[in-house]
DNA sequence: CTGTCGTACTACGTCTGTCGTGGTAACTAT
DNA sequence: ATAGTTACCACGACAGACGTAGTACGACAG
């Protein structure tokens, strides 16, 4: 199974973890495990990269956090939840995306102009 | 007209090149023109980025240079050409593409999925 | 004959997102 | 007991992209 490298997913995390908060908030682990089980085992985001990208993100007011107390044994969980600004950003990155497909398919070559 | 943003693009300025290379030599400035055009202005590569991509994929063997000192007015160029490598690398890198393009999709909700 | 524009690069330093390493801590199954 | 899963964070390294600036030559306008 092939994996996808780093820099080719590079600046995509951003709508990859705000997707997963689009209906409901969630925390870490629980979205890094739903990339994983979505893209089929395809992309696996690191820890680090995922929480880093939190941190960024509710800098930037496109999530809000908030913990959850409540847990048996008196756990906690941070929880995010995404703001209408992250919405917008999400919507923007979108756009931007079919952008960027339609870009870079013309540099990929049809079968056998490679020969 | 929107605009890619670097972070995007990422991870494909190495394919972008070498599509331009696959034919024929090429220089970089002539390539950076040709990005432009190809891509109906919605790409236009920085000098560093693509000077510095040429230095790279040099050095992992992608690309071999040489220099055009038959011009007019004793100028010389630096021309660059794809090698079997290179050739193979972008093949790769072109299904890789097609994975993460499969993947991303996953992620990017249907109108009306973002209410 | 001076100045600007286009051609064709290169050097240097900064920034940002990703990732490797490693640590904490509590619950859960064997 | 201990290994595994859950849940997270700090720190530093790295690499690609980019901003700024500089060189140098030719063409062409005024």
């Amino acid at each position: 199974m092939a994996e996808i490298s780093s820099d080719v997913i590079r600046g995509y995390n951003d709508i990859i973890i705000l997707y997963m908060l689009l209906n409901d908030p969630s925390y870490g682990y629980e979205i890094s495990k739903e990339i994983r089980t979505l893209s089929e085992d395809k992309y696996i985001i690191k820890e680090t990269t995922l929480y880093s990208a939190f941190t960024r993100m509710e800098k930037n007011g496109f999530i809000e956090s908030f913990i959850n107390e409540d847990l048996a044994g008196g756990k906690k969980r941070t929880y995010y939840r995404i703001t209408p600004a992250g919405r917008e950003y999400y919507r923007a990155k979108c756009e931007e995306w079919t952008l960027t497909k339609e870009v870079i398919e013309k540099f990929i070559a049809k079968e056998g102009v490679v020969k």
